[in-house]
DNA sequence: TCGAAATTGGACGTTGATATCTTGTTTTAC
DNA sequence: GTAAAACAAGATATCAACGTCCAATTTCGA
């Protein structure tokens, strides 16, 4: 339902928000998403564009959230990369009902509504803070090393 | 959020249901729901194909809904032409929470289940019989006519 | 049986999403 | 100031979605 480039871009942001305030190179986030680095670069540049990240070169760069993972939510995200397309008038053309939208397209733009809505209700923080034993990514770098006492492995893949 | 392949099928699956159970032909159904007749007829060939819609080749043949209006629900049609891609495992491919999603993709995919649910619980009937003043599809070939007492224009569309 | 109506199926073209590669450009460390 | 680190940007490749076109096939009616 969503692009391969939104789902890299919700990754590719939460493992910033995971580190915030701190700054991760694009290439330790193309490691712990598992996103190609070249197509991740330019989601990331989308990003900088849309003024969700800030970017900076040079040793010890790398890209760094604007806005606190509490004040970031998935919807600023996804509408950044390919916003939810509402429809707001008859994708038919007709002109007789105004925004009158007919049963159909009502239904189908109640559903993106819905989906809209419960992007915009959820932040980064929010998913963040695991419940109950799920972990941040799906990469659990800080917490799953340290509950189960495992030694991460040399990263082969 | 839907295809154009979707969403032409579902107005094709709109227009068949108001006109149930007679048969429409593929040129009937292009003019009303606008959809270009040699791609529609791409698309009913997939609705066959999946047991939603019956066809019937020569004169007076025609498409036909195998179900009534009453017992198709939405969710059949988009499952037809573009299932909803529900989130089953983590699309990281780790293996070390079972089916347990990170909350990342825990929240994407509660998203795509109320779309589905939604679709499930809704029938084309439902969409045909309009509450108040708005028609079946965008096009309102059988009231709009009656009540305002229009003469359909010869069809140059 | 012959022809018109109608769907079926394959070949083809176009566009955008996905992905890679290479060459800049900026910035920091020494 | 020079080299390494890191992002920026353009060109290119690939594939599926979207859409068109045309020939083949089935079916009904006269």
């Amino acid at each position: 339902m969503f692009s391969q480039t939104v789902e890299y871009a919700l990754r590719a942001v939460v493992c910033l928000a995971d580190r915030a305030p701190s700054a991760c190179t694009t290439e330790e986030i193309a490691v712990a998403t598992k996103v190609p680095k070249p197509y991740l670069s330019k989601v990331l540049q989308a990003l900088v564009r849309h003024k969700i990240a800030r970017s900076q070169r040079g040793i010890g760069g790398g890209i760094t959230l604007i806005k606190t993972p509490d004040q970031l939510t998935l919807f600023e995200i996804v509408n950044a990369i390919e916003p939810i397309a509402r429809i707001e008038t008859c994708p038919l053309g007709l002109k007789s009902h105004g925004k009158q939208l007919c049963p159909l397209h009502k239904r189908l733009d109640e559903a993106a509504a819905v989906v809209q809505k419960s992007f915009e209700e959820t932040t980064l923080s929010d998913l963040l803070s695991a419940p109950k034993g799920v972990y941040p990514l799906c990469e659990s770098p800080k917490s799953a090393g340290i509950a189960e006492g495992v030694q991460p492995a040399k990263k082969t893949d």
